[in-house]
DNA sequence: GGATATAATTGCACAATGCAAATAAAATGC
DNA sequence: GCATTTTATTTGCATTGTGCAATTATATCC
């Protein structure tokens, strides 16, 4: 098995103080933390879709937006936006599904008419409440797997995490690359031959 | 802010030990222990894309495939799905535009050839390496907001999270309303008007 | 009041997804 | 051994989702 991880590499690469084509740290996608996050999120998520969806007739999009401004009635497309990670164009559409199936109402705001405004209906939150309830079970199925001190560690851990991770996304991946002063570079150089996103 | 949350009860609802339509109960979506792992994975798993993306023209799919590969050279098609939680039709495209790339091959299977036998070419190797480099900082990025005594319980709860979830997954949301009997009945009867998923 | 900025929407091209059906090679039953 | 069934994978096609440019509407700034 070693072997696989052998190839493709420089015999001299590893006494440049080079770390990143040495075998040990080819990356193993099942506990790259990222991914193992990804893969929990994931099945919840599919596990809820597949309640809502058939029952509702809602995208994944609509139902975080929905679940949005059920937190934040009155909210604006923009705040629907920050609050839940989605771009805006995903967001006037989720509106408008939602809105069309009459679990929304779009009023233009009072002062500022470019905004939106939009809160739930009746149906909406009778959905919401539904979808809520299945939600909140499945949490609490999760979470009967972490003891307490458990959960305040993991809720600290997240935090520190979710701040980290926006801060990264902000920086972009040149800064992994390239403005590292100390020495630990990469067999990755700055200029290399193609192009590359971010720009 | 309170009242949006009261509208559409039942001022008897309460009463019979229902706790799915009292306000606390009503689901905030960014306390919500999967969208917070959700955020996170998707915020380096975005940056991460903005880098291979445009540097090596692969898919998430495409790059999450062929790390299962690196990991696990000359693997089928369907142990790449069950590793990777892509289903099948995802990883043959996956499959086929990483050899159409030049970053793997396929070779049938020797004993069985109705296997697919997926392994990467220098090129993939390389690719994958570089890729790796990023992932692996990316990762360090994150564990250095994390203790050690912290990382081993983080590491111990993903570990029952992920069991868990694989669990509630394969069980279906149905087990969340129904087979409780316990009492635990939500607002919501098993036998509802309409159509519904997991059949 | 005309230029500029902001919020939101829409159209359109392109990518991803889901599913049915096809292909192909075992394995199984008789 | 041959028909039947199962397993692995691929492909076509319709649907859906996404990304971006352009548009509309409103507000703000000299």
């Amino acid at each position: 098995m070693q072997a696989f991880f052998n190839r493709n590499r420089n015999p001299t690469a590893d006494q440049e103080g080079d770390e990143a084509s040495s075998e040990a740290e080819l990356l193993r996608l099942e506990s790259w933390l990222p991914f193992r996050f990804f893969t929990i999120s994931v099945r919840v998520a599919d596990l809820l879709t597949s309640f809502y969806g058939p029952r509702y007739g809602l995208s994944r999009a609509a139902w975080r937006t929905m679940a949005i401004v059920a937190n934040r009635p009155g909210a604006s497309a923009r705040e629907i936006c920050q609050a839940g990670g989605l771009d805006q164009f995903t967001v006037s559409r989720a509106i408008a599904s939602l809105v069309e199936n009459g679990f929304a109402r779009r009023r233009t705001g009072k002062t500022d008419k470019r905004y939106a405004s939009i809160e739930l209906t009746k149906e909406g939150w009778s959905a919401f409440e539904e979808i809520s309830a299945l939600s909140k079970r499945l949490d609490a199925e999760l979470t009967t797997q972490i003891a307490p001190e458990e959960m305040a560690m993991l809720d600290d851990v997240l935090r520190r995490l979710d701040d980290a991770s926006a801060g990264m996304l902000a920086r972009g991946w040149r800064g992994f690359f390239e403005q590292r002063p100390e020495g630990l570079r990469p067999n990755a150089r700055s200029g290399r031959k193609a192009k590359d996103g971010n720009d």
